[in-house]
DNA sequence: CTTCCTGCAAATCGTTTGCATCAGT
DNA sequence: ACTGATGCAAACGATTTGCAGGAAG
């Protein structure tokens, strides 16, 4: 999808959500659609301060929130714990291979939960799978 | 490996690495060679404070975090960015499947990266891969 | 014009640190 | 006795909340 389709598709979604299209939140929705890895509250903080230098740390948090229980934005708490939002991918299930230098990603189909089979009478919820490497591009410095 | 040899072990690798024993330590060890699911701060804090109410949180904290680097503990942030902790399994490596309700943990041997052709050239680091589901007293009640 | 959203400030939670005292070796 | 470990209090970073004014519908 090109990036001014995505914006206007999130846009979209919140307001059939009920939800009001401020300012901010349209420049949040474009900070998304045009990134392709992962961000945390401080980096869209920070991106949102350039032209909004008043924002505050507090609406990026609420927004960040309500555009992941939206499902526009997916949440992930890395490794280290640290919370880190990116667009959600909505096509189809998928997993992601993660650079630890730069964090950028690569989504990848095969799941392992196709050949599982698992202990104990457990009914599954839920799984996590994520690999952790360094980019090409991370390789050569 | 029965109780109270895995106490001491543990015991006998703070030693050997050099640490004091102190009563702490002691109890510390007893709770998660009894323990085989995580337990967050707050929880072996909890535990500590019935025979030491004394004890500090940071203290516990302290242990916690020296107990995981010399890989005595695993250190573990969960799906909710919450921290915990629980006895290491050194024997070799596996997966976990968590039940979401009361955090008891199964391990199996099936690893993913056996069969995974990963996009992109990355240099594959690390992985983490974690099954949720409910067990099966959970879904009993 | 009404209701929701924002920005500010202050509260809260989990975790870490500095320091004087205490305990293990 | 020496040195590391403890408990206290205070600092800290990340996130959340209450509230009054401001903007979207």
């Amino acid at each position: 999808m090109a990036e001014q389709d995505l914006i206007k598709d999130m846009l979209a979604r919140m307001s059939s959500s009920g939800w009001r299209i401020t300012d901010q939140r349209r420049m949040l929705a474009q900070i998304f659609a045009s990134s392709d890895g992962y961000l945390t509250p401080k980096d869209v903080y920070d991106q949102m301060s350039v032209k909004y230098p008043s924002v505050s740390f507090d609406t990026v948090y609420r927004n960040l929130r309500m555009l992941s229980e939206m499902g526009v934005l997916e949440q992930f708490y890395f490794m280290d714990g640290g919370l880190k939002f990116k667009g959600s991918c909505l096509k189809h299930h998928h997993h992601h291979l993660i650079c630890t230098n730069c964090e950028k990603t690569v989504a990848f189909d095969y799941c392992p939960m196709d050949k599982l089979e698992v202990p104990g009478n457990y009914k599954i919820i839920n799984h996590r799978f994520e690999v952790y490497g360094i980019c090409e591009q991370c390789q050569e410095v």
